[in-house]
DNA sequence: GTAATTGCAAAGGATTTGCAACAGT
DNA sequence: ACTGTTGCAAATCCTTTGCAATTAC
């Protein structure tokens, strides 16, 4: 059992929900992984624990994760979300993702957290989480000169240039 | 007719795709607007014009536009995209979004494109478009005490201080 | 003319929801 | 005991797709 529970327990406790052992197992999941994870892949780590958990009880309670600001929620364009813990060796990080081969870097940056305070006091807003994703061409993909396609065409162009 | 719908019927032809109508009718409603579009907005934005486009049409070319660069996809969490064409007052621009009304503001932030191609010159990824999005309370929501919700429940923890 | 697009309706896939049985407090 | 959750299947919602008719080049 990850130790990261705990802090789900308690914000379950504080929100007067219940602590079911189905929550705390999906909860395990996740933060046991360093993914970042679809509502399969967590269904499958399930069944190969020998869970039998409800589809919707997986949705159901990442979206409890997801409100406690322990699970951050990604959506990288493949028609589903994914979640990631929060405790991972890059406490907070942005991400850059390849349109072509879909693979998802990550980074730390200061200054994003510097720039989201500072956007946020001046308008009064109260931040709790972000996400910066930059979409563009993998150096891999650049190098076999693989461009955006569309239906099977080719080549983004700088129009505005 | 918006003068950007040029750099759309460049972009086609660069690309061998037909110049169609309906294509043209699909960008301009985009690029007469300030708004973040739904997909629903645009369909009603051209029923009113009295143009009988299908919804099918309306997603393949919004797929072309993306692609294009000429407009930016959205993804609010509400469980289906938003487009914003890139000629608004705001070039580039970041979001804030309250987690209660929805309500999304707009923020300039030079730094965060400076931290786009630094981060992507550092590893030879080639960026395309980004996009940074705040989720949080606006000052509108913590006035009126909101906190997070779910199932009718309250309050978010910083469980992490 | 040829190749690609359009529009419709059907299909697809992720997510949500209704409800009876069940578990947490 | 009471209230909220679970699990299943059905429903919902957005998006994609197949295909005959149509349009762009």
């Amino acid at each position: 059992m990850s130790p990261f529970i705990q802090l789900f327990r308690r914000y379950l406790r504080e929100q007067g929900l219940p602590v079911t052992q189905q929550r705390e197992v999906v909860a395990d999941v996740v933060f046991n992984s360093l993914e970042h994870l679809s509502i399969e892949d967590i269904e499958a780590d399930l069944k190969g624990r020998g869970e039998r958990i409800g589809k919707a009880t997986i949705y159901r309670t990442m979206e409890i994760l997801v409100r406690s600001g322990l699970v951050e929620e990604h959506d990288f364009g493949e028609g589903f979300k994914r979640y990631e813990h929060r405790f991972g060796q890059q406490p907070v990080h942005e991400h850059l993702i390849c349109t072509s081969c879909s693979k998802v870097t990550e980074f730390q940056s200061p200054e994003v957290l510097r720039v989201r305070e500072e956007a946020s006091a001046m308008r009064g807003f109260r931040p709790v989480r972000h996400r910066l994703e930059i979409y563009g061409l993998c150096s891999d993909c650049q190098a076999r000169g693989v461009t955006v396609s569309y239906q099977g065409l080719t080549c983004p162009v700088d129009l505005m240039n």
